[in-house]
DNA sequence: ATGTCCCTTCACAAGGGA
């Protein structure tokens, strides 16, 4: 099995590209975030046209996961039990049951400055996805992957010096998101096809892709089985380039056979 | 570290968010 991450900035901006990419490179599974498009506007037709069923949860013009699968899309569920709202529930988080693994798209808010009540809601958001997630650990095969707008390490920014007093560095963040880590779920570390940085996000301003000026936020997080039948997972790079992009690149994961946690 | 992109609206320009 291949599956996928990718922060698409819009899917309606983005379908020609998610089309060429999905034809290209083939996974069985996608999670999709930033698709700004309400759930029933969601191309469903275009990607059902290259073997894709689709489940989609959007709220138009912000945020919005979706999932795409060629391996079935059993018992979704958009949300997850005791998500925050900022005040209202945002469309962040959509998971399936899919070739038997259960798959969780995560688009994790922002924080926008350590200041802004966005932050706290960012960490409450981690918090209750961290404790949403131990049942759904329990009863099988699991993958959470998305774009958790926090750098893991120091060594997953270009320099961290520039981050000092912003979002996506700070330990509560950090240590947030290793609290959903510490449920059982294992990185999946993704190689990078050019250089030694496997960068997911580069800002569109002031040429920071060409610079290789990055960051990895964009993460896989998997059950014990899942991550020990992986044989290989990237970063997409190319499809960072050219005309018409993302700011952000797929991650890329293969799997070979079931997982051993695989159950039923 | 702010050089872009995308969305929306008291819509053809400006603001918000990332």
């Amino acid at each position: 099995m291949r599956f996928a991450t990718w922060n698409v900035n819009s899917v309606k901006a983005r379908l020609p590209r998610l089309l060429d990419w999905l034809t290209g490179t083939a996974p069985d599974v996608v999670c999709l975030q930033e698709t700004k498009v309400a759930g029933d506007a969601f191309p469903e037709q275009e990607v059902a046209a290259l073997g894709y069923t689709t489940a989609a949860y959007g709220q138009g013009r912000w945020n919005g996961v979706a999932l795409l699968s060629k391996v079935g899309l059993d018992d979704v569920r958009h949300g997850f039990t005791g998500q925050p709202g900022f005040p209202d529930p945002e469309a962040r988080a959509i998971s399936a049951v899919c070739g038997g693994i259960r798959f969780m798209s995560v688009y994790v808010p922002n924080g926008r400055s350590p200041e802004d009540p966005h932050y706290s809601y960012k960490l409450a958001w981690l918090s209750a996805l961290r404790d949403a997630l131990i049942p759904d650990l329990a009863a099988g095969p699991l993958v959470v992957a998305g774009d958790w707008n926090v750098a893991p390490d120091d060594a997953d920014v270009w320099d961290v010096s520039v981050f000092a007093g912003s979002t996506h560095v700070t330990v509560p963040e950090r240590d947030a998101l290793a609290a959903v880590r510490g449920i059982g779920l294992a990185d999946v570390p993704a190689r990078a096809l050019k250089g030694d940085h496997p960068y997911t996000y580069w800002d569109y301003r002031a040429g920071m892709f060409h610079q290789n000026k990055g960051m990895r936020i964009d993460l896989v997080y998997a059950s014990a089985g899942v991550a020990a039948a992986v044989t290989d997972a990237y970063v997409d790079r190319d499809a960072r380039k050219g005309k018409g992009p993302s700011d952000h690149a797929p991650v890329v994961v293969d799997l070979s056979g079931l997982p051993s946690d695989h159950v039923g």
